[in-house]
DNA sequence: AGTAAGATCCAC
DNA sequence: TGGATCTTACTT
């Protein structure tokens, strides 16, 4: 199918398809798109690698690797918030990274955007990206929560809780989310970088679209590694 | 009030 | 492999 083809096959997402567990709408994001217009500049992203997180008292498991794993907090509040919504926190005092609130209305939940391929708007993603006179290649440009967030243009705390469902302005930011036909080469794993037992295969919760270049590499969270041996 | 760790990225 | 950089939440 050419690019324009699959492009046209795509529809905007509805509050319904965001309404079930994250684990069950995380996969569904992929080879969908995010589209954000920051200060007139539009840049388009085709989700290739996502993660599940739940909140306390979400699903039948508790989430130990969540943010909302506590309950709700000024920082994670969005996350209670409509599906749809965004939520953009900071991690290590630089990055702001994304996800796609959803599940049951009045439950926490969010998929965290990890990574994706710039479909439209590369010029403005890469001087985003570039540090100094380099820009980083192609593959690398929404390689990573972090480069996708700055990809975007979206940043903590300015565009925390933008509405990606009906693309309401948020200070100087609008965001659409697209949903295309479901993938069948989808493959999972333990989620990137987080804690203990919450990172090991006992939460198989990142998803990402097998075999694509884009995907982040894969890293061990603190005290995952050794939690995972236990699991045998 | 102090501190440790964090859903990361980049350069060395 | 470690530094950047800062917020949150837990400890004293």
């Amino acid at each position: 199918m050419s690019d324009r083809a699959l492009e046209q096959s795509l529809r905007r997402a509805t509050r319904a398809d965001l309404s079930d567990l994250p684990i069950e709408v995380a996969p569904r994001l992929l080879g969908g798109e995010v589209r954000t217009t920051v200060n007139g500049e539009e840049v388009h992203l085709r989700i290739t690698e996502v993660e599940a997180y739940h909140g306390l008292g979400t699903g039948p498991v508790v989430d130990p690797g969540s943010h909302a794993r506590m309950g709700q907090t000024a920082r994670n509040s969005t996350m209670w918030g409509h599906p749809g919504h965004l939520y953009v926190y900071l991690s290590h005092g630089i990055h702001s990274c994304v996800n796609v609130v959803c599940g049951p209305e009045g439950n926490a939940g969010g998929v965290l955007l990890r990574a994706g391929e710039i479909v439209a708007g590369v010029d403005v993603a890469g001087a985003r990206r570039a540090l100094g006179e380099r820009v980083p290649p192609m593959r690398d440009l929404a390689r990573g929560p972090g480069r996708l967030g700055q990809a975007l243009g979206l940043r903590y705390p300015h565009h925390d809780g933008i509405d990606a469902i009906n693309g309401v302005e948020l200070a100087g930011a609008r965001a659409e989310l697209w949903l295309g036909p479901p993938l069948t080469d989808i493959a999972t794993g333990p989620r990137v970088g987080v804690a203990g037992i919450a990172g090991t295969s006992a939460f198989p919760w990142r998803f990402w679209v097998n075999g694509d270049r884009t995907v982040s590499p894969f890293r061990w969270g603190r005290g995952a590694a050794e939690a995972s041996a236990l699991l045998n």
